[in-house]
Parts: structure tokens; sequence; C-alpha cells
DNA sequence: AATTACATCAACCGCCAAGAT
DNA sequence: AATCTTGGCGGTTGATGTAAT
């Protein structure tokens, strides 16, 4: 048996509100407040609407300081960092984006920016799970079933952020450059681009692993020998573009360390990616200010991590939500102060497993 | 102009945890 | 200790708008 509806489905309105309700909600409240019941409010309030609905129609779009679309490069930063971190913690990353609702954020990133980052895929190949989960052919299928869609989407965009295939293909991705590193590395980039479509020629790679489909891994795999030099060329093209801050080490022990001696905030699982080829020295390349080396007494590595990082060149506005992170609420739908970080022990347990397959 | 496909977003659903009884 | 109530959350749906054909 189910449990019990929380009110009276068949004498409650359901769909989209009217003005003259919202204007009935709004006033009441700013009037009395909610009386900290929002099951009973409706009553009081004289709506046919669900608490449930009162509730979610005055956070997500009555309450002062709302704001509604145009997010920031900013912002697409911080939740973007949040998401690899955390997953699909959508009350705790809108917590760091003041007048942004975990709704709004939640759809931004369904429908936008998961695609802005992973680019536009066809998410349906006649697979035989008839596309239920489009995660599920991309990362060899039948042993991560256990996995979340969180999990793996994060593995997939994490991947996906570390092979430079989908870095070439993604301009958005690409770092500022002066003009001579911008020249090598779109060289380098060509280049790297001539030998896969040379290997392809040659060896009749199937279409299943053709890299430019998104399946580097497969041509990893396959052609190691070629991977390295160029990832070279690429971390070498980038020289010079180190960057002294510190602010988050990771332990042998995969434990956070902020520089500060606070509460951690961000983990870059210290794992071997599942990738064959040196995936230091791409993922060096591709986040260069995003994960930063220092070379501290305790050889510690820095696992700052920031996906748009290179695209804004700001290191600031990386790290002030890190460094507030516990000081706010775990949820903008409350005005409580749970301390977030207390649940982020558990937080990257899902990433870590994903990132061990 | 009509139809279809796709994108967006407000709202709902159901589960879970915490507090109250 | 057990049960109930409520708030909060993430996943999903469906209505609507827009672009493509």
């Amino acid at each position: 048996m189910g449990r019990a509806p929380c009110c009276d489905k068949a004498n409650v309105k359901k769909g989209p509100w009217s003005p003259e309700e919202d204007a009935t909600l709004k006033a009441y409240i700013e009037k009395s407040g909610t009386g900290g019941n929002w099951i009973a409010l409706p009553q009081k309030v004289g709506l046919k609407r669900c608490g449930k609905s009162c509730r979610l129609r005055w956070l997500n779009y009555l309450r002062p300081n709302i704001k509604h679309g145009g997010f920031s490069e900013e912002e697409d930063n911080i939740i973007c960092s949040l998401y690899i971190s955390i997953g699909s913690r959508w009350s705790i990353i809108a917590a760091q984006l003041p007048g942004r609702t975990d709704n709004d954020i939640k759809n931004y990133w369904n429908t936008r920016l998961k695609k802005k980052l992973l680019g536009r895929r066809k998410q349906s190949n006649g697979s035989a799970n008839g596309g239920q989960d489009p995660n599920h052919d991309s990362i060899n299928g039948g042993n991560h079933q256990n996995l979340s869609n969180s999990a793996l989407e994060r593995l997939q965009l994490h991947m996906h952020l570390q092979n430079p295939f989908s870095f070439y293909n993604n301009p958005a991705l690409w770092p500022k450059l002066n003009p001579f590193q911008e020249k090598t590395l779109i060289q380098s980039l060509q280049s790297f681009n001539n030998i896969e479509s040379s290997l392809m020629q040659q060896h009749l790679l199937p279409a299943s692993q053709s890299t430019t489909t998104a399946d580097p891994l497969a041509f990893q795999q396959n052609y190691p020998q070629f991977s390295n030099p160029n990832v070279h060329e690429l971390d070498n093209s980038l020289n010079g573009m180190s960057s002294s801050d510190s602010s988050i080490r990771v332990s042998d022990e995969n434990k956070v360390i902020m520089d500060d001696h606070s509460t951690p905030h961000l983990l870059k699982p210290n794992i071997q990616p599942a990738l064959s080829f040196q995936a230091d020295e791409l993922e060096n390349f591709l986040n260069n200010k995003t994960i930063e080396y220092t070379a501290d007494e305790d050889d510690h590595q820095i696992a700052q991590f920031d996906c748009f990082n290179a695209v804004n060149g700001s290191k600031d506005n990386l790290f002030w939500w890190a460094n507030e992170f516990d000081s706010k609420s775990a949820s903008s739908n409350s005005w409580d102060s749970t301390p977030v970080l207390d649940q982020s022990q558990g937080m990257f347990q899902d990433f870590e497993l994903a990132y061990n397959l």
C-alpha cells in the first residue's frame, strides 16, 4: 500500500497557476508568512491547491529576488564544477547561486548546459536499451548498470573534457591563448586529426571505432603510440601559462586538504582514469589552470577542478564558492544553515566508483 | 500554411529523512 | 519504539513555443 496523499487530490486544482492565485499566495505569505505548515496553508489562504504546490510556487517563482534565465558564464562554471564534483545535488548547487532555484538549474543543466559541454551526440543508435539510457552504450554498457545516471554522466563529462577530440570539436572549451600559443595549438590539433584520418584510411577502422564519432578510447587503445607525442605537443604549447595558486590538495589517501585547513570542498579523485594514454599530461593540458600542481614538501596534488576555467581565465571567481561553501545553506529552498560539507563525504563515492571502472 | 520535430520550463510525483506524537 | 506528518529533494512529465521541413 502506498502512503496517504498529502491532500485531497480530487478537490485540488492542478496545472499552471493563474495571476490571481499568484497574487493571493504572495500577498498572504508576505503578510503572514507560511505559518510553518505548508499543508495547512492553502486553506488559510483560500486556494484550492495542494500545500506542496503552494510551497513550490512560492520557492520557485514568487519569493523575492528570483532570477530566471540568462545564466552567466560564471554561473555555468559553478554549475559544471559542482555537478562534476557532487552530481545532481541541485539544491546544494543552487545554494551557491544566489537567486537561482534548484528547479531552474536542473532544467538549465538538462536542456542546455549538458549539451553545451558534451555536444549534441546522437543519443540513440537503435540499441537494445531502446534509448532509455543514452549513457549505457557510450561507456561499454553492462558493467555499469549499478551506477547512477548521474555518475555515468559525470564520468562521461569528465572523460569528454579530457580527450583531445572533444576539445577539438568544442571551441567553447578552448583556453584563451596568445597568438603564438593559439597557432601552435591549432597546428597540433590538426596534426592529431590528420594522423587519425590517415589511420582510418590505412587500417579501415570500423565505423564504431571512429574517433570523430566521439569514441577516442577505442582509438587510444588501438593506437596508443600516436597519443603521447601529440599530447606532449599540446602540453608544451601551453607552457608558461601555469599558475602558482594553490587552494586544494589531495593527499595520498584521497583526502582533500585545504591550504587554510578549512573543510575540504571539492574532490578530484586521484584515481587513474580508465584511459590508457597519458591521462595526466592530457588532463594537465586540457585543464591547464584547472588542475594545478605544486611541488610542496608532501608532493601533494592540487585538485581544483573546473571545466570552464580556461574559457574565463579568471581564477578568483572559481574559488569564491569553495571558500564559502560550508557557510551557506544546503538548500536554496530553505533558510536554515545545514552544513553542506558534512554530506560531502559520501557524495564522491559513486563518482569514484565510476572512475575505478 | 500545415505539419512535424525539437527545445524549454513549470509543475507534478513519489521517495526519503527528520521531527512530532 | 513505532507510527504519523511534513518538508525537501530529484526525476519526470506535459504544455507550450519555436524551428525545420
